[in-house]
DNA sequence: ATAATTACGGACTGATCGGTCAATAATTGA
DNA sequence: TCAATTATTGACCGATCAGTCCGTAATTAT
């Protein structure tokens, strides 16, 4: 019995994501929301408690989004190394070919992850999903799948080599030393 | 012929500092700035040009802070392991404190490098130089005194894991994700 | 002392911030 | 067809933003 909405709301995430991560949470205005959704602020008010509320659904998305692609690379087929080695090529040549984005995640947790307790909470789960993530990867080759501790060292060991190489890349670092950082990385495992 | 200023301008930047570190440069308020630092606006503006030279003026401030005491370690008595520890191992005892700030440097790469140019060459150019005193700190050790380019994948490596540790401590990862990343990466040396 | 100069601090600026209101358009069930 | 409901839109809100102006205080050379 009424009017139905014209947009679909993953879609105007899509452009809330877009601007969050490329300005951060200040560093965004609603009026930049509203270019890249194409969408008048009300529109989205309707749907979203306050600027903070779009953020944080962007955050999920994001994760959503790259944990599915994670996912199927890392629970996929190959040996540990051979897994990771996508991901971390990944990586390398996103840089290569110039894209400077950065990581959104890694963002939010410079950005907000001290600021504001949801965001925080969110950041947390999302990395020890991650980090869990890491450790279904590394359990089906040697030593991992035998030693548990060496694992589990090992899977912290590479997310933060992983945010590392997200960081560098977003300071323009010279693709010498995230190729390096990569590699170095890869022999580990 | 005039009267003197009546603070000292690396005190007040200590100040500025604090804030852009905590709140980033859109979430730093001039006012934040004022409170932090104990002045007055126009007093700021007197030896700032904007909020963008405060910006930059603190950066570079951290980095110097930072740099003399890394170097104090890095370039003085141990195995090139030895020295690393120690400084991985102070990241840790300093989120096991509770002390979740980060590195100012690292929430810059994220939060304005890509946005604002004189920071992307900054913090561009700081990492630069942190990569060039790890490796002067590996040099002292075999085999990476021998081995040039072991030494340069090593100091890459080294750096990325530095700015993921200092993510992950910003995003309240488990002291134990710290400390295994940490060790992980000293283990490699 | 006084003239010259500069620091200080609070009032002020226009612009922009996140967020709301109210008038209008569209859609639905009855 | 019409009553009810919701989406859309742009005007609008007070607050805050970075930055400036200007009257006053302080300091110094003469």
């Amino acid at each position: 019995m009424a009017r139905l909405r014209e947009f679909d709301i993953d879609e105007a995430l899509d452009g809330v994501m877009d601007v969050f991560w490329r300005n951060g949470y200040e560093g965004a205005s609603m009026q930049a929301i509203e270019a890249a959704t194409g969408l008048n602020k009300q529109s989205l008010y309707r749907v979203f408690e306050d600027k903070r509320a779009m953020y944080l659904a962007a955050l999920a998305r994001y994760e959503q989004e790259e944990m599915v692609k994670a996912q199927a690379v890392l629970t996929g087929e190959g040996s540990a190394r051979q897994r990771f080695q996508i991901i971390f090529n990944g990586l390398v040549s996103l840089a290569a070919k110039g894209d400077r984005s950065g990581c959104f995640l890694c963002n939010a947790a410079t950005d907000q992850a001290q600021l504001d307790a949801p965001t925080q909470e969110f950041v947390a789960g999302a990395m020890r999903r991650i980090e869990k993530l890491f450790r279904t990867a590394l359990s089906v080759s040697e030593p991992y799948s035998s030693d548990e501790k060496l694992r589990d060292a090992r899977a912290a060991s590479l997310l933060a080599v992983y945010f590392g190489i997200r960081v560098l890349t977003k300071a323009n670092a010279p693709l010498r030393a995230i190729r390096a950082a990569s590699e170095d990385a890869l022999a580990s495992i």
